[in-house]
DNA sequence: CTCTGTCTACTTGTATACAACTTTGTTCCT
DNA sequence: AGGAACAAAGTTGTATACAAGTAGACAGAG
């Protein structure tokens, strides 16, 4: 499994580099314990050490690895680890729908609604990538709504992640069938739903009940795997 | 203003320029809509442009500088985001004491109280920065013990600027006198007691009175400025 | 056998060089 | 005068070179 090559379009080396690391270290292809050079890494890609530096400070800031004095130790994303994440987005997006109570959410609701559009046509497709980049979009297009600066600094510290994650996956998603596809897609459109309800609580029951069902998909990827 | 010298021992010429820009970020020294050249800073410094690049590439992801295509542009931040600073850091610790309900945490509030004593100490020898360093230890080690790798990288993204805003407010608080000082320690014992009641919604309160007052503290010392 | 000093290979941090691209100001043509 | 081509300066991204420091092996002294 490689990472998509649309995705790196127009990108430095470094972040090519940061990705398609990222992406196995995520996968496991990079153990956690294993411990990176620059040096072999830049003779891996053949490239400088220069790019392979700027993707090693950037996976440590992601949390992914830890850099020490002599190479750079994989960290990993474990079950655990990936449940964490989770934590987080809630955390986020849990906030962000709190923050947005009571204001106008009308071009949010409409671009929420093409988003799921599109899901729907990538699902007819078969087209995970592109399912997986709309899935992400959706939660993003909420968090921006927020125009919280921080919340969306916190957001973009965890984008890359959450989106090889998603990735990955969506991937096993598709392999299991239309039925879980379009589970996820009803998921989303639950979510839509309790915000064009307007009722806060409401909301903030359905995007704990969002959470709670993607800590089970979770555990069930995970016991697959 | 500079920044604390003995906080950047050991540190290499990339961190100690990170740190530096950071503070006349937010000192204000540099300007929002500032644009910076990596050739003019390392000029500046007096060294090359790679410990340069990588503070750069650190204060964008700290999200005080925005890299563009040409020249970064400085965001800085200004009372509505040092507020949105104070969202995240109450999201976190909110998070984490609801997290650690339950468990054990005697050896927390051992750790707490000292930090408490140590804060009185440098009150009493007028050593603001000592002080400073003491109240993000404070709160660092309350997060620290949750022991949630997300959370923790969340709060190391933030770190730095937190530090930094601290040192700044600190030195303001004890430039009015004892009594604003002996207020500030006076918060965190609060907080250490509702921890030591042991009761969950106690300590959510507590921690919602904490930040509730650090904003009309913000208010106060942003209004003066 | 154990401890210590040294030596080697490898690591990171920094400096410098170069290529490709962007912006901007100038000049020339209409 | 207005606009387009062009030139010049500045910018980033990448490669390479070098210095300083660290881990680990290894040999020799106690």
């Amino acid at each position: 499994m490689s990472y998509p090559e649309a995705w790196l379009r127009g990108a430095s080396l470094g972040e090519g580099i940061t990705c398609q690391l990222r992406l196995q270290i995520i996968n496991g292809t990079l153990k956690p314990g294993e411990t990176l050079s620059e040096n072999r890494i830049a003779a891996d890609f053949g490239t400088s050490r220069s790019p392979v530096r700027e993707a090693m400070k950037t996976l440590s800031n992601e949390g992914l690895i830890r850099l020490e004095r002599m190479g750079a130790v994989v960290v990993g994303l474990g079950p655990k680890e990936v449940e964490e994440l989770y934590d987080v987005r809630y955390l986020i997006e849990s906030f962000v729908q709190q923050r947005m109570a009571g204001s106008d959410t009308g071009p949010l609701k409409i671009s929420l609604q093409r988003i799921i559009d599109k899901m729907e046509l990538a699902a007819k497709h078969g087209d995970p990538v592109e399912f997986a980049f709309q899935d992400l979009s959706f939660h993003e297009t909420i968090i921006a709504e927020a125009k919280h600066s921080r919340i969306w600094q916190l957001w973009r510290s965890i984008r890359q992640i959450v989106m090889t994650v998603m990735l990955i996956t969506t991937e096993e998603v598709f392999a299991e069938g239309e039925r879980r596809i379009q589970g996820v897609v009803e998921k989303h459109r639950r979510l839509l739903q309790a915000l064009q309800s307007g009722d806060p609580d409401e909301v903030q029951r359905s995007v704990r009940h969002y959470f709670d069902d993607s800590y089970v998909t979770l555990q069930h990827s995970i016991s697959r795997s």
